[in-house]
DNA sequence: CCCCCTGACTTTAAAGATCGAACCCAGGAT
DNA sequence: ATCCTGGGTTCGATCTTTAAAGTCAGGGGG
């Protein structure tokens, strides 16, 4: 990653964004923490070896989008568990991004849809460009400017 | 990357897109490509490796996110260059995510900001939440919902 | 006291990915 | 013929990730 910090990468907010989420299986983690997975053991139904999920979830707690809390269940002993925090669930987009990009050019086969729901309106949702004044724009309208 | 297309994540589209956007360099070298560079030497101005830029081309074009076109100038012989395939351009949302977190999260100092300009209108573009019916939602409003 | 169990990690050597430096290739100009 | 330029490739070193084995710690039970 260190590379992909040169002066010039390190004020765009793309590759410092990748600094810490580009890192294999961070993101996947955060989409299980959006899911509600909280423990240790949870996080592992991705697959993720243990010695690079304890790895990670450090990684993740320092970077500020996950925190640890202490939690014990009867005749249990005091544990941590991993929970988002602001910055966290603000990475939300970013998931809802990848998978509006793999549902649409990947071939999955036959599931149920992962989805982004709206807790009031009870639909899906799913990611638009929106101009200044609120107007919806159509991503091929939208152009990346280079900052000079 | 292999270990993250287990059955379970191999129907997920996060973890597909992943297997291909998730590789070191793949979205930074995505957005270069959006601010125009299209030749072999303008992709290399990221930092990268000359070895895995090669390399990286090479997985993008295969993916279906880059095509390579002739092009010849005068004097000069027919060379390559890059260019973004609809698959690409598609891939545009999760470059916003990404700059929109890196905005809001990272001290990134004093810089002109990268950015996401709408064609038609002239204004800065940013991604929302929609549901269904075309109204907005607030990412805080949004659930993630685990297929069963 | 010891043992067991369980969950949460850690250790270690091997495998895989990335990198830096050197190098090669090919076509056009001189 | 050589030189130049752009587009790569090769290779050994370094870093990252992994699989397998292991440790640790607290609570319960004998």
């Amino acid at each position: 990653m260190d590379a992909m910090l040169l002066p010039a990468n390190k004020t765009c907010p793309i590759a410092g964004a990748l600094a810490v989420l580009g890192q294999k299986w961070n993101l996947l983690l955060l989409r299980e923490a959006f899911v509600g997975s909280t423990r240790f053991a949870e996080f592992q139904r991705i697959g993720i070896p243990t010695a690079t999920l304890g790895a990670r979830l450090e990684v993740l707690v320092e970077a500020g989008l996950l925190e640890r809390q202490a939690y014990q269940e009867e005749g249990e002993r005091t544990r941590e568990e991993y929970r988002l925090t602001q910055a966290g669930r603000d990475a939300l987009p970013i998931l809802a991004a990848l998978a509006q990009w793999g549902e649409t050019h990947l071939d999955l086969g036959a599931r149920p849809k992962v989805g982004f729901v709206s807790v009031s309106s009870g639909s899906s949702a799913h990611l638009e460009f929106v101009d200044e004044n609120g107007k919806l724009v159509k991503a091929d309208n939208v152009r990346v400017e280079r900052a000079a």
